[in-house]
DNA sequence: CCTTCTTACGTTTTT
DNA sequence: CGTAAGAAGG
């Protein structure tokens, strides 16, 4: 499902652009590669063939990625062309600018604080601070302590909202190249801040333009917006009064333009250096560099010191996803390019990625950005020494993806009106590529909905068009030459949608109907119970704040609210909590508190796993205690901050998930979804006070003063105008609708709610309207129960797994063919079948396990999570271990532990286990038989286990090993 | 056609 | 809380 998945197999011979840009070895190359063009797959070609002509080393390339994934399958795919191994090419420079940067700094960058005038430096041990939360942290303790030392910017600080837009403030200058030093900025960056008047000058005239009326001439846009210009505000007094600054008709007065952008911005200047410097300054005192940092730092060292630039540069750059490439980013480029043997690839269309300080720029207008910036680098000493006016466009055009009416209605999206009254710039046509598809069908449906519920009619749809012809999908079976069509199954469908809550909503809505669906992207982990309880028994261990965390523990446990007021009243906890937590609080670390609380709840999903890794990731120093832990986990509860959590329930599921984790990916049927008013494209934009933006600079949209005898947070009359003749973008925006159109091979749905927004209303296509009509799929309604058999924690134990009583070296001399994961499917079959889901056999196993459970009459308990207490030398252990099928009838239970071993050679060990499990379940139905049994399922063999006692498996017990010594999954197979 | 009022909204995510 | 799009009003 990857990009370029269709030119990956050998067999395919480049067309005649890619051959064109694999033999463009030398001199400057800008390639417009558009969706599934087989980018990836030139560009390994092209880097393949500059090593066969013998004298370039890989040492010698430079070709960097946009992620640490693409930069792997980057090696691997010039692995597979060439003749260089996979170690050969380990320590190559295919990386992203970040992680270049970040061997750099490690290897040349010790000094390269100095560059700005800080006198610290950059070690080994210096950390970089990935996750953004904790920066968050540090800087607003930051902030406290400069606020402190700096009282005569008491006022400045008055006019901020929130203390994090200057941390943004400060990384997307930093994107820009503007950085401070102690005796001012980094180079030319003063100019950066003061802005570009005659930039602004044209877009003030364009905002100012008359519009057409029906007889005439009608007030300008710019006229028409700053209708109300005093309403709500209170300006300083140098402002003009509405009268005043509106009274040309149908334009105001052009000398406006030069009053609103000429301002004394020496103190707001003054304030950002400080905080940016003494910032940079805080964390190399805490010896941490985030990411902006790196690039910085790079940028500064490379600049400065003109012999070790030369010995790191490159005979060849390539960069590839140039259109998210930031503006420092293409200047390290050029640093780092020795010769002129410069290629950068990308698509302007598929830039999407602006508020992480992409610049579409850089790919749109290359030539020019080409030469100001080598003008810039060159001002005062030559850097880029090669010439830059011959640059050679390469576009690509053959599509290896979608249809032909794809690609044609794809560039619709590139000119839609996103607001009812926007002009979309015409010009935009001429550059867009147009592509063709190489596609044997053009069977596309292109078709748009709405419905009253959304995520209803979503799923009717859906319902529709699995298996349905009339929805056919291309067959890519291992067959080469195939071309076959077939009817989609749930697989083919992905849902795309603009902001991440809307596919989070209707991947509930799907599980109610139980539609398989699979959300991928990043989850909000903090919300979630693992999280809250985590969080709770931290906080027990806490002190301070021990009767929160009591509180929601107390709760979870089933007290009532009366309850949890009297216990935590009298601090008579109970005793097995007591000592759960005083078992926890001798664990080692952060990741043993986690694993041990999951343990105690039963938890072991995709949520536990991810936030055992994450907080273990993030706090795997000694440095942190446990009281930064409980602060993390709060701001990041409060943030709202998602992770990526490995979630995939396989099989045959839809894919939800945004547009931007969308990119560079594709699916045979994609619906964009919730195209709604104030949806996509969103509402509302930045409210920050201080802010930076092209071409006028750094403003304040606020100030703190005693004008008209009155301190008060005053109004800037100017930043009124200028960011009237801003305007908002919904270039981006369109070019998302691009992205998400373009990841569809056959095709295209958009839907809409009850109130579509402009850029669905404008779509070319005429809406049909989805009555809801979702069929359950869920079979006969057999809700899985959640149901616990607990048995009381003891005072202080220390926790096993029944596997751990086993002798593992019975498996390890067994040739069994089968594996593990065969295992795993059999087991998960069985599961499902047992809870009645719609499951087919696939195997022989699976069809033994259907006929033995379509053979017991009565209930069904499946993967019971059990522990057992057992003491050994007077200590106290937990055996805890999950039972996969529970058979109850009225007078017995009955124990059935799924085998798919071929032999018996492990029942002596599997007795052990499963004896556990007898101890357990006897204890829970202390009024019914109990039988314990393994079922083989290789050949339906259903084998009687007589279970040793309590007394045996105590002695079984080692107790010298801990919990934290075993592996994950407490499950034996 | 122009102005004023009302209402509804608050994103995306990799390094 | 501040913004901006659309509706209503003049």
């Amino acid at each position: 499902m990857t990009e370029d998945d269709s030119t990956t197999m050998t067999e395919y011979e480049p067309n005649d652009r890619q051959q064109e840009l694999i033999d463009a070895t030398s001199g400057i190359h800008v390639v417009d590669a558009g969706a599934g063009t087989g980018k990836t797959f030139t560009i390994t070609r092209r880097y393949a063939n500059l090593l066969e002509r013998g004298d370039v080393e890989p040492e010698d390339i430079l070709l960097i990625t946009f992620t640490n994934n693409a930069a792997g399958e980057m090696k691997e795919r010039v692995v597979a062309n060439c003749d260089y191994s996979m170690s050969a090419l380990r320590d190559a420079p295919i990386n992203t600018f970040h992680g270049y940067c970040h061997d750099l700094l490690i290897r040349h960058g010790f000094d390269a604080p100095t560059r700005l005038g800080i006198d610290d430096r950059i070690t080994s041990s210096t950390q970089l601070l990935e996750n953004e939360v904790i920066e968050e942290d540090r800087f607003r303790e930051f902030l406290d302590q400069f606020i402190e030392a700096h009282p005569e910017y008491h006022d400045s600080f008055r006019t901020l909202n929130d203390a994090t837009s200057l941390l943004d403030l400060i990384k997307e200058l930093a994107a820009k190249g503007v950085f401070p030093t102690n005796e001012g900025w980094f180079r030319d960056g003063e100019s950066f801040l003061d802005g570009d008047y005659e930039e602004f000058k044209t877009l003030f005239d364009e905002a100012n333009e008359p519009n057409e009326g029906a007889n005439g001439a009608t007030q300008s846009d710019l006229r028409d917006g700053l209708s109300g210009f005093e309403r709500d505000r209170c300006y300083e007094p140098d402002a003009p009064s509405e009268g005043k600054l509106r009274d040309g008709y149908p334009q105001i007065d052009d000398a406006w333009a030069s009053r609103a952008f000429d301002e004394d911005r020496d103190d707001l200047k003054a304030f950002v250096h400080d905080i940016y410097l003494e910032y940079i300054a805080f964390a190399l005192q805490r010896n941490y560099l985030n990411f902006s940092f790196l690039l910085m730092f790079t940028f500064a060292m490379l600049c400065e010191d003109h012999s070790l630039r030369e010995s790191v540069q490159f005979d060849h750059v390539l960069v590839d996803e140039f259109q998210d490439t930031s503006e420092i980013q293409f200047k390290l480029a050029l640093l780092l390019a020795g010769t002129d043997n410069l290629c950068v690839v990308g698509d302007w269309k598929q830039s999407i990625y602006g508020f992480q300080y992409a610049s579409v720029d850089n790919i749109r207008r290359f030539e020019e950005r080409l030469r100001t910036y080598k003008r810039e680098l060159n001002g005062d000493h030559t850097r880029v020494e090669f010439p830059v006016d011959d640059v050679n466009e390469i576009a690509l055009v053959e599509n290896y993806r979608s249809t032909q009416s794809i690609l044609d209605f794809s560039e619709h999206s590139l000119t839609l009106p996103a607001t009812g009254s926007e002009g979309v710039d015409p010009e935009i046509r001429d550059d867009i590529t147009s592509l063709a598809a190489t596609t044997e069908h053009d069977h596309s449906t292109i078709e748009a909905f709405t419905g009253e519920d959304e995520q209803a009619a979503i799923l009717t749809r859906i319902q529709e068009i699995v298996g349905n012809r009339e929805y056919a999908v291309e067959d890519d079976g291992d067959e080469a030459d195939d071309g076959d069509l077939r009817a989609p199954t749930y697989d083919d469908v992905a849902v795309l949608t603009r902001t991440r809550d809307f596919g989070r909503e209707l991947q509930a809505c799907a599980a109610d109907y139980g539609i398989p669906v699979a959300y991928e992207g990043g989850v909000e982990l903090f919300g979630t119970e693992q999280s809250i309880l985590l969080l709770a028994w931290l906080r027990i261990l806490e002190h301070e704040d021990s009767k929160r965390g009591w509180a929601v523990v107390l709760e979870e446990a089933g007290y009532t609210l009366d309850e949890v007021k009297h216990v935590l009243d009298t601090g008579a906890y109970p005793t097995s909590m007591v000592a759960f937590r005083d078992r926890l609080a001798a664990a080692e670390t952060i990741g043993g508190i986690a694993r041990r609380v999951f343990d105690r709840y039963g938890f072991d999903d995709a949520y536990a796993d991810g936030l055992v890794s994450l907080v273990q990731g993030t706090f795997d120093s000694t440095h942190h205690n446990r009281g930064d832990i409980v602060r993390f986990l709060e701001r990041s509860l409060d943030a709202d901050a998602t992770h990526e959590v490995a979630d995939n329930p396989g099989g045959d599921s839809v894919t939800v998930q945004t547009i931007h984790a969308a990119k560079g990916l594709e699916h045979p049927i994609v619906i964009m979804a919730n195209m709604n008013q104030h949806r996509f494209p969103p509402a509302g934009g930045g409210a920050d006070r201080i802010r930076y933006e092209e071409p006028v600079g750094l403003r304040q949209s606020k100030r703190y003063t005693d004008a008209h005898g009155r301190p008060h947070l005053y109004d800037s009359w100017r930043y009124r105008i200028l960011s009237r003749c801003l305007g908002r973008e919904y270039d981006e925006e369109r070019r998302l609708l691009y992205v998400a159109i373009t990841r569809a091979e056959s095709h295209v749905l958009f839907s809409a709610g009850e109130s579509p927004s402009p850029l669905f209303e404008n779509l070319p296509l005429e809406p049909s309207v989805v009555e809801p009509d979702v069929k359950d799929v869920a079979v006969g309604g057999t809700e899985r129960t959640q149901f616990r058999i607990s048995v009381p924690v003891p005072e202080m134990p220390s926790g096993q797994s029944p596997h751990s009583l086993m002798d593992d070296r019975v498996f390890s001399d067994v040739e069994d063919g089968k594996g593990m994961e065969f295992g795993t499917r059999v087991h998960d079959f069985a599961e499902r079948y047992a809870m009645g889901e719609a499951v087919e056999p696939t195997t022989p196993d699976e069809r033994n396990v259907q006929t033995f459970l379509d053979s017991l009459p009565g209930e069904f308990r499946v993967e019971e999570h059990v522990s057992l207490p057992v003491s050994v030398d007077g200590q106290q252990v937990t055996i805890a271990g999950i039972v996969d099928l529970l058979h109850v009838t009225d007078d017995r239970v009955a124990i059935v532990d799924y085998k798919t071993d071929r032999g018996r050679h492990a029942e002596a060990e599997y007795r052990k286990q499963v004896s556990v499990y007898y101890h357990v379940v006897q204890h829970a139905y202390p009024d019914r038989g109990v039988t314990t049994t393994i079922y083989y399922t290789a050949d339906g063999d259903r084998v009687a286990i007589d279970p040793l006692s309590i007394a045996d498996l105590e002695g079984l017990v080692d107790v010298g090993e801990t919990d934290d010594d075993r592996g994950d999954d407490p499950r034996i197979r």
